[in-house]
RNA sequence: CGCGGGGUGGAGCAGUACGGUAGCUCGUCGGGCUCAUAACCCGAAGGUCAGAGGUUCAAAUCCUCUCCCCGCUACCA
């Protein structure tokens, strides 16, 4: 039997659960879902990234251990999936025993072959960013930070040899055109790996800097770095070396991934495997984001709808079928409460769920709710929809396989909206006036049994909803005993006899909220014909003792001169006079995008004064110029009337 | 010359690796049906595929240049 292992990034545990989490998740989910009805063994792997710098400082700022802390956030993943349906078969932490045996375990095979060497790594350190600061990020030689010059340090590191497997990597990836997916990022890796050497990877940390990680077993000075470390979760997972998984699933895996991790496993990850004597996975897969559309909005309004709260309020059912409908496989989409309506409305409740009640009412009504003996002749209508169902589900099959979610359910959408259509066509309520008890009950059957297998195809997608419609269907749904491929040419396995369901709601209709947050606001600022103000936002802002707004030192002042920065084109270097002594000030502001510095000239502004003084872009910047921002634009704070440069504000 | 994504009927998108009548969903307008969740079915209007040039019998698709939008980053104190 062919196996399948698919993988999902383990996820790194400095922020809650998002969104992107969830759709790498229910993909995955999806996917396995889908090989499991095509009669493969799969096996689904997630978990969490717990090692390194970020989630050492996080702890701190929550004022908790690190493993006190990525036990808090670990969790709140692990609680995540069953509210999603995902079923994973393993959850892994990169701080599980096992898994920090096996990085050890590999670390020791492949310095031993001899691709780890000790180096010497020199760079600018500054102490209070605890990092390397490149020479082009220095500014002026100090830390663009702290303003203080960073020490030089020479430090000695382990580094794997990346750069000896360039030409292998790209060699593999032209002669396996499906190992990084879609096309678009297979080529940018390839032109990545083209456009220059390769470097060695660093792959140790001195504990005297971070002590959270994996330490290396051949010195125990030093600890992994999070990459080296977490990317091999997914064969320490199968049990590497001698595992039963490893064995059974190991090298058919095909990793899930958003964009923004592409390099570490498209080209760490291969070359490590080849050090190892490890085989490369299958395939990466790698998809988009989502971009949330008005989140601002809604949440100035102290109505936040977070994507994972409409799961509460549209269900989880609509909410997969949405992701995967909505989002073309690797490029961004964006996610939207309107879109998932509409979608719910369209595809799910008029097409699908009423096609649904439609049937199993007329079922009803014409044979008591008992799926009848289809008679044994066959119209040219009969044959065109089962035609139709061939190709939808061959369409959907073969897309889901690739990945391509959304065409695969518009493919199988052409099966449902062919339904709705043959049911006009050929009207039952006709036949059943006319007392065509023979011709009714193959019209009736044809119906179901293409019902029962659109549901059966949508499990993957909507487990719950297919369960439910094989339900109505009067059959039970066990995914060991179905089997996709072959779908395409059983016909008659629903049994005549059998009752089915008296209505269906599977899919209600969902009228949108009668004033939706983000579009009241945006008409009530369009009526007015003046640029919106983007709402203060009370519930987020906590109070401040008014002392404390004493503390920030607000003047007017006018604007004596602007130039553009000459280093930054979104900054402008404006000069702006207080009524000191020691004349104007310079203050830099991030307002070229939105006026000319001739605009400026003679404004008068409200400045923060006592705002401690900093440089951006190598040009110092003594205070603040306050404005709006507006939605087509930045608006400036100024006095209503006219009043002396250096007034103070209160 | 920072990196990347994109510009296709009113909206949102597919199609671009392998050139061959411009496709889908929503929306609009007209019609049909009555089994159904104000749903379903049919028909229509609406696009010089951002622009210019080139290759070709043929270009949304290949090549060259230009314009515009959006992320990220440097750079919004």
């Amino acid at each position: 039997m062919d196996s399948f292992y698919i993988t999902t990034p383990i996820f790194y545990v400095n922020a809650k659960p998002h969104l992107g989490h969830a759709y790498t998740a229910i993909i995955a989910d999806a996917v396995t879902r889908f090989h499991k009805l095509m009669g493969r063994e799969s096996y689904f792997l997630t978990g969490t990234d717990e090692h390194g710098d970020k989630i050492v400082k996080a702890a701190a700022q929550n004022d908790q251990s690190p493993k006190e802390y990525v036990d808090s956030i670990s969790i709140l993943f692990r609680d995540l999936w069953p509210s999603l349906q995902v079923e994973n078969d393993q959850f892994i932490r990169t701080t599980d025993p096992s898994h920090i045996k096996v990085v050890q375990d590999i670390l020791q095979q492949v310095y031993d072959s001899g691709d780890i060497y000790f180096g010497e790594y020199g760079g600018h350190y500054c102490f209070g960013c605890e990092r390397f600061y490149t020479e082009k990020e220095l500014v002026d030689g100090k830390c663009p930070q702290h303003e203080t010059e960073p020490e030089y340090i020479a430090e000695k590191n382990y580094f794997f040899k990346m750069s000896k497997y360039q030409d292998w990597l790209i060699d593999h990836i032209k002669q396996n055109p499906e190992f990084i997916r879609p096309e678009r990022y297979r080529k940018e890796v390839l032109s990545l790996l083209e456009s220059g050497a390769l470097e060695d990877l660093c792959i140790s940390r001195p504990k005297s800097r971070l002590e959270w990680g994996i330490e290396l077993p051949f010195d125990p000075e030093y600890v992994c770095y999070v990459w080296f470390d977490a990317l091999l979760n997914y064969v320490s997972a199968l049990g590497w070396p001698k595992g039963e998984k490893f064995k059974k699933y190991w090298p058919a895996a095909n990793h899930l991934i958003a964009k923004d991790i592409l390099k570490p496993h498209a080209i760490f990850w291969p070359t490590m495997l080849k050090a190892a004597g490890i085989e490369p996975f299958q395939r990466l897969n790698v998809h988009g984001y989502w971009l949330i559309r008005d989140t601002k909005m809604s949440k100035s309004l102290g109505n936040v709808i977070e994507p994972l709260q409409m799961i509460d309020m549209y269900g989880l059912n609509a909410f997969r079928y949405f992701l995967l409908r909505e989002m073309s496989f690797g490029q961004d989409a964006s996610f939207s409460e309107e879109a998932l309506v509409g979608r719910l409305n369209a595809d799910l409740a008029n097409d699908l769920g009423n096609l649904f009640n439609r049937t199993l009412s007329m079922t009803h009504k014409y044979f008591d709710g008992i799926i009848p003996v289809p008679d044994e002749s066959e119209e040219i209508e009969d044959a065109e929809i089962k035609k139709l169902g061939q190709n939808s589900m061959e369409t959907f099959q073969a897309e889901f396989a690739e990945m391509r979610f959304a065409r695969a359910l518009e493919g199988l959408w052409e099966l449902v909206r062919g339904l709705n259509k043959y049911i006009d066509t050929v009207q039952p309520w006709a036949l059943f006036k006319n007392k065509d008890k023979k011709r009714l009950s193959t019209v009736m059957y044809i119906m179901l049994e293409n019902m029962r297998k659109i549901a059966v195809h949508l499990w993957p997608v909507m487990p719950e909803a297919s369960v439910l419609m094989l339900d109505q269907l009067g059959i039970g749904f066990d995914p060991h005993k179905v089997d996709l491929s072959k779908e395409l040419d059983v016909w008659g396995v629903l049994d005549s006899g059998a009752v089915v369901a008296e209505t269906s709601n599977l899919f209600p209709r969902v009228d949108r909220r009668e004033e939706p947050a983000e579009e009241s606001l945006q008409k009530k600022t369009k009526s007015n014909g003046k640029a919106p103000v983007e709402p203060v936002a009370e519930n987020t802002t906590a109070f401040v003792e008014f002392e404390d707004f004493q503390k920030v030192d607000l003047r007017v002042g006018h604007v004596v001169q602007v130039d553009r920065h000459p280093d930054a084109d979104r900054l402008l270097l404006v000069k702006v006079d207080l009524g000191e002594q020691n004349g104007p000030r310079q203050v830099v502001a991030g307002l070229a995008d939105f006026f000319q510095p001739e605009d400026l000239t003679g404004r008068q502004v409200v400045v923060v004064a006592n705002l401690k003084p900093r440089k951006l872009r190598k040009q110092l910047s003594e205070g603040m110029i306050l404005a709006v921002k507006t939605e087509n634009g930045m608006e400036l704070l100024t006095a209503s009337g006219e009043v002396a440069g250096g007034s103070k504000v209160s």
